[in-house]
DNA sequence: CGCGGAAGGT
DNA sequence: ACCTTCCGCG
C-alpha cells in the first residue's frame, strides 16, 4: 500500500481519482464504461464480448442507471446513454457493432496506439489509423509488457494506480536502459498468454489493448508495476525538461502510459484530447532528438497529468510536470489516513458498490418535449416516484431530482425544420487530432492569468507562475498552507515577474516580496521595490475600476454530487489551471 | 433498436 | 467539449 509517508511525498486525495478531481472534466463515458468492465461486479451488465474492444451491455437500463448515478443524472436512460455513445463514433473512440444489440467496440488502435504510442502495432499495416501516431522506427519496433513481479510485496489493492512517481521510475528506468531486472521474472508475454489469447492472429494492438484494458488482468496491475518500479520517487517528472537519456532511442519497453496499465479506466486520456490525439508537432513524425523530446515530454505530462488531474496542469511543452504535492497539512486531516491514501476508486463511488443503496427507478421512456410541456402531471407522477426511492441520491445529487420537472420546454417546440436543407461537412477525426497537437499553445491559460499575459513570455518558460493569488488577496496570502517542494521557490517567482516586468514595463508584476522565503531577498530589492510600488499604484488605480477576474471569487458550490464534491480543492484545482503553482500556496 | 440532427446545459 | 434531452426516421 502507499500511503502519503512512505513514498515521501503525497498528492491530495482528488489527485488519485481523476474521474472526480475537481479540475479534471468529469468522468467522461468511456471512462465509465471501462471501469463497469474492468470490474467483475458488473459483468452481468456489461462485459466484454467478441471481439477485441467489443463489448455488450447486457443491462442496458442498468448500465444507464450507473451512469446516471455516477453523472448525478438520474434521468438518464439507455437512450441517452446510446446517444452519448453515439458522439463517440465520430470521435472514432467507439463504434457500433453491427448486428449485435448493445454491442459497441472501443476502437483501440487509436486508444493504444494513441495513448501508447510504443506498444509495437506490428507492420506499418493497414489496421493503424492515421490518427494515431506513428511509432518511431527506433523506438518499440518489439514493444514488450514490462515484465510483472510478485503480488505480495505491496497491498494488493493497488488496482488503481494514481501515482504519477511511477513514471519518473519508468523514466529513470528507461534511462538505465534496463527493464529486465523484474523480481520474478515472469515475462509479460508469458502473461498475455495467461490471459488466454490467441496469440498468433492477434494483432499487437489488439494484444496491446488486451492487457491493457482487459478487467482484473492478473498481473498487470499497479501493484506489479508499483512493485517493479518501486516506490515513486520525489520527483514524479516523468520526462524531465532536460535532455532525453536516451536520445531518440528511448528504451521501448514502457511507455510512460504503459505504467498504468492497471487503470485503464482512469488513465485512458481522453483519446481526442489536445495534447494526445495528436501529440506530435505536425502530422508527421520527424524523428530526431528534439521532437522527441518534445513528443515524450507531452505525452508523458498528459499522461501525467491526467493522472493528477487533467487539468491540474496546463499542457505545455517545455514544462516541468509540477512536482507532486505534499500535502503535509491537507493529507494529516482527518480523513488523511483513512481513505484518502488508499484507493481512490473505492471511496469515490458511492452509488456503485452499493447500487442497492441506490436504487432509483429509471425514468420511463422520454415523454417528448411537447408533453412534457403541456401536462404535468404525468411529468411530475414520475419524478415524485423516482425521488421516493432516491432519497440517497437526491440527497447527494441535489438537483437532481427536480430536473425532470424544471427543464423548460425551450421554446423550440415545434421543428423548425422550415430552413433549407443544410450540407454539414464533417471533420474527420484524423483531422481533429492534427489540429489538436497545439502543444504550444498556452493560450488556455489567459484567462486565469490576465496579468501575466501569456504573450509576453511566450517564447520564453512557459511555466510561469500566474500571480493572480498575489493580487487579489494582496500579500496576505503568503502563507503557504500546502508546502509544495515543486512550488517554484519565491525568488524564482520574484525573478520571473522581474524579467517579465523590466522586458514590458507596463506589466503589473508582483514581485513578492513578502514571501517568507525570501525575507530579505536583498538583491531583488530594489527592483521588487519599484514594482512594489508600482504594484500599489496600479491596485490603487484599479480598486475603483472594474472588477477583473483576478479577482478570484471562490464560487459558492452547492451541489453535492459526488462527482463536484471537493471544493476546496476544486478551487485549488481551478486556480492550478491557471498555471499557477502559487496557487497552491493560495489554498 | 439504432441513427444522427438539433438544442441546450455546464 | 461532452454530454443530455428530445425527436423523427428507418
Amino acid at each position: 500500500m502507499k500511503t502519503p509517508g512512505d513514498s515521501g511525498f503525497a498528492f491530495p486525495e482528488w489527485a488519485y481519482k481523476p474521474e472526480s478531481s475537481p479540475g479534471s472534466r468529469q468522468i467522461q463515458l468511456w471512462h465509465f464504461i471501462l471501469e463497469l468492465l474492468r470490474k467483475e461486479e458488473y459483468h452481468d451488465v456489461i462485459a466484454w464480448q467478441g471481439d477485441y474492444g467489443e463489448f455488450v451491455i447486457k443491462d442496458p437500463d442498468e448500465v444507464a442507471r450507473l451512469w446516471g448515478a455516477r453523472k448525478c443524472k438520474p434521468q438518464m436512460n439507455y437512450d441517452k446513454l446510446s446517444r452519448a455513445l453515439r458522439y463517440y463514433y465520430n470521435k472514432r473512440i467507439l463504434h457500433k457493432t453491427k448486428g449485435k444489440r448493445f454491442t459497441y467496440k472501443f476502437n483501440f488502435n487509436k486508444l493504444v496506439l494513441v495513448n501508447y504510442p510504443f506498444i509495437d502495432m506490428g507492420s506499418a499495416g493497414s489496421n493503424v489509423p492515421q490518427s494515431a501516431p506513428p511509432v518511431p522506427s527506433g523506438v518499440g519496433t518489439h514493444f514488450r509488457f514490462p515484465p510483472s513481479t510478485p503480488s505480495d510485496v505491496l497491498s494488493p489493492n493497488g488496482e488503481e494506480l494514481r501515482s504519477p512517481g511511477v513514471f519518473a521510475s519508468v523514466a529513470r528506468r528507461a534511462a538505465r536502459g534496463s527493464v529486465s531486472d523484474c523480481s520474478d521474472g515472469t515475462s509479460v508475454a508469458s502473461e498475455l498468454e495467461e490471459v488466454g489469447m490467441t496469440g498468433g492472429d492477434e494483432r499487437p494492438a489488439e494484444r496491446a489493448f488486451r492487457s491493457l484494458f482487459l478487467p482484473h488482468h492478473p498481473r498487470l496491475t499497479h501493484d506489479s508495476l508499483f512493485r517493479m518500479y518501486g516506490v515513486p520517487p520525489p520527483a514524479p517528472v516523468p520526462f524531465p525538461a532536460s535532455p532525453l537519456p536516451g536520445g531518440p532511442l528511448l528504451p521501448p519497453q514502457l511507455s510512460p502510459a504503459l505504467s498504468m496499465t492497471s487503470t485503464p479506466t482512469s488513465h485512458l486520456p481522453y483519446t481526442p484530447s489536445p495534447s494526445l490525439a495528436s501529440p506530435m508537432p505536425g502530422s508527421r513524425f520527424s524523428f530526431n532528438p528534439e521532437d522527441m523530446k518534445r513528443y515524450l515530454q507531452a505525452h508523458a505530462q498528459s499522461v501525467y497529468n491526467y493522472h493528477l488531474s487533467p487539468r491540474a496542469f496546463p499542457h505545455y511543452p517545455s514544462i516541468v510536470v509540477p512536482q507532486p504535492q505534499r500535502l503535509d497539512k491537507g493529507l494529516a486531516g482527518p480523513a488523511a489516513g483513512s481513505h484518502f491514501s488508499t484507493h481512490p476508486l473505492h471511496h469515490q463511488q458511492p452509488e456503485e458498490p452499493h447500487a442497492s443503496t441506490f436504487k432509483f427507478k429509471l425514468q420511463p421512456p422520454p415523454l417528448g418535449r411537447k408533453h412534457r410541456d403541456a401536462p404535468q402531471s404525468s411529468a411530475t407522477g414520475h419524478v415524485s416516484s423516482v425521488s421516493a426511492s432516491t432519497v440517497l441520491f437526491v440527497g447527494e445529487c441535489g438537483s437532481a431530482a427536480v430536473q425532470g420537472t424544471n427543464s423548460a420546454p425551450s421554446g423550440l417546440t415545434n421543428s423548425s425544420s422550415g430552413g433549407p436543407p443544410k450540407i454539414k461537412v464533417e471533420l474527420v477525426s484524423d483531422i481533429e487530432s492534427e489540429e489538436e497537437v497545439e502543444v504550444t499553445d498556452i493560450s488556455e491559460d489567459d484567462d486565469n492569468c490576465d496579468v501575466f499575459a501569456p504573450s509576453h513570455y511566450n517564447g520564453g518558460p512557459s511555466i510561469l507562475p500566474c500571480p493572480d493569488t498575489l493580487i487579489d488577496e494582496g500579500d496576505d496570502l503568503e502563507e503557504d498552507v500546502f508546502k509544495t517542494p515543486a512550488a517554484p521557490p519565491s525568488g524564482a517567482i520574484s525573478g520571473i515577474a522581474i524579467g517579465v516586468g523590466m522586458a514590458l514595463p507596463g506589466l503589473k508584476a508582483e514581485p513578492r516580496e513578502g514571501s517568507p522565503s525570501s525575507p530579505g531577498g536583498s538583491q531583488c530589492i530594489p527592483l521588487k521595490l519599484r514594482f512594489k510600488r508600482r504594484w500599489s499604484e496600479d491596485q490603487r488605480m484599479e480598486a475603483g475600476a472594474k472588477r477583473r477576474k483576478t479577482k478570484r471569487v471562490v464560487p459558492k458550490r452547492t451541489n453535492p454530487c459526488p462527482e463536484r464534491e471537493n471544493h476546496n480543492l476544486t478551487r485549488c484545482c481551478h486556480t492550478m489551471r491557471g498555471g499557477a503553482w502559487s496557487t497552491w500556496l493560495h489554498l
